[in-house]
DNA sequence: TCAAGTTGTGTAACTAGTTACATTCAAATT
DNA sequence: AATTTGAATGTAACTAGTTACACAACTTGA
């Protein structure tokens, strides 16, 4: 009569069985194969083949309290500015045999919450977020269970968890001064409203902040290329043209380069356009797109390391700021 | 004396010891609460809060067999076509309450390999892998352990493992097929070299099988907007141009479209440009590029439903193929 | 009034590993 | 020859849950 019957994955009794030897020591082969016997552990290792035997990590996560994988939460893996951030991430994350679980949030606040709280309960041992802001329970969720918790894109000092980011009114600033600098005064600025996104909030800021002498309109419109182009549309309609255009991320800007370009506006002899973020493609479109450069990959790497850190020896880490940079390249022009 | 010592969680003992029940019984009120009775089950639920506990996932992983994560393999999220595709297989994997564990293989096949192996011994329920070619190490891996495997953007219904996508010899047809019912017959393919590419491959040997009456020319280049830019320059060195160019990829349209508006070429007056992929930015750029859509994110949640009736219920899912199609816009025109 | 059934709870044995401590035995030292 | 030392291995108690089974207390029916 043949048994039909799941062939169960052999555990550790069976290979010690199979071996002649106690639990103790195929564990030992497993884990300090040096303090076992020559012989011994060859016996045990060719039982192991043959009974296909793997160790379980959740045995393992119970007895040493670790589970080896972090959680990032971020708005969406369809924007190249956030893949890039976890791309590095990950890798980063690889040197420390961390792995690296992701969560979509869709920029919506509950959502995140709620991804957080099952990653917490699956057992991460950290967490990566953008933005300093979020659900009042996702707050309440990280001071309950003390988590190792990084906020990244963002920089904030005072803030309750360490943030590795730069500084987005710096940013902003940095373009509107390249613009100031070469004559334009006309400019319009067009955003992504994300309810929430204390990203834009801080860069419109930081426009705010030095608008003095500028002429500034600006045009709300959704985180896409498409976004970008009728945002430029939108400008276009407008009989008095502004001299510059500055779309506060690069997805937005090479949108709006399309859009000016369909309008038969020449970039940039007709209009300057600067972008933000300094995406791989930015320097490969025609024109090239002036641009500030925020260093995503670095800031993986560094929330990589931070976090691993944290995790694995409890130093809580500091604050990082990372500096944004202008990059000047062919979009913009003298006014 | 103050003692500094780690709080650890506190775990089902210690809930039991407060409410003065047994352990039973606060799994009872964790598991089946209509099985515990009202005043007992309110006053367990007072102590779990009190403590705040949570019962450990380790623990319950290693009582159910089940870890709830599964793997995604993939060269980088360094490409919209994999982020958009981990996007919406994140979101499926969702609705069944998998999370979804991501490592990058740099398209290295011993990379995948290992990794592969990693995710495995952390106890990856199921894995999603990019193509039908992989390392003979990983093979022998995914034989020896039996995990439910997906392989995507490769349809192939005789592989051991089920497939999840399209056809890319004909994905590769339907452009060049649309180029010559436009009269072109001289056409220049810009094409990234990954080793071990199978995708790239099986759209070259596409075109190979429709040659017939065609001038073709190869141009290999990295998987790149720059990439596609300096394939473009490249193509412009000769004095004899194409009337064509069709990109094995969007990315590399997107920059090759860049590098042959830097050489002063009209697309598509002077010369056309043919896409494949079709990725969101594709519609927006001007001209808009015409290209051949492949429905990634379709191939995102069919993979996480199959993947997920496999883990859950043992089905194993026959291969899906998913049709590509034709996507004429801007770029292209009548030689 | 006694047997049978229901409800609620506890005991202890599981899941699959790690590890402190004990034990055995042989070689080296006194 | 007796003692010490060290290597190699085993025993059993941990880690944190789930759950089969036992049992008490109460209700219900004959």
């Amino acid at each position: 009569m043949k048994r039909i019957e799941a062939k169960k994955r052999s555990n550790l009794r069976d290979v010690a069985k199979a071996a002649g030897v106690s639990v103790a020591t195929v564990s030992r082969v497993l884990n300090s194969p040096d303090s076992v016997n020559e012989q011994t552990r060859k016996k045990v290792q060719q039982k192991i083949d043959e009974l296909k035997f793997v160790p379980s990590a959740a045995a393992r996560a119970i007895n040493s309290g670790r589970s080896r994988f972090v959680g990032a939460l971020v708005p969406t893996l369809d924007n190249a500015i956030f893949a890039r951030f976890l791309n590095s991430l990950e890798q980063g994350l690889g040197t420390h045999r961390l792995s690296l679980i992701v969560a979509t949030t869709d920029s919506d606040p509950e959502k995140e919450s709620q991804k957080a709280r099952e990653l917490l309960d699956i057992g991460a041992e950290g967490l990566v977020v953008s933005g300093v802001t979020h659900d009042p329970d996702f707050h309440a969720l990280l001071r309950q269970r003390r988590t190792p918790t990084i906020a990244t894109s963002f920089y904030d000092p005072n803030h309750y968890l360490p943030t590795v980011g730069y500084d987005n009114a710096s940013a902003a600033q940095i373009a509107i001064n390249h613009l100031r600098d070469l004559g334009h005064t006309r400019i319009a600025i067009i955003y992504a409203s994300q309810k929430n996104n204390d990203r834009t909030i801080a860069r419109l800021n930081g426009i705010k902040a030095i608008e003095e002498g500028l002429e500034l309109s600006y045009f709300e419109t959704e985180m896409s290329q498409s976004g970008g182009a009728s945002a430029a549309l939108e400008i276009c309609k407008n009989p008095r043209l502004p001299s510059a255009v500055f779309c506060l991320s690069d997805v937005l800007a090479t949108g709006a380069l399309f859009g000016l370009q369909s309008q038969h506006l020449k970039v940039p002899d007709d209009i300057s356009l600067m972008g933000l973020d300094d995406l791989p493609g930015s320097a490969v479109i025609f024109p090239s797109l002036s641009t500030v450069h925020l260093p995503v990959s670095r800031m993986g790497s560094i929330t990589a390391n931070a976090l691993a850190d944290w995790v694995e020896r409890g130093k809580i880490p500091s604050s990082t700021l990372l500096s944004a940079r202008l990059v000047e390249r062919g979009s913009t022009k003298r006014a």
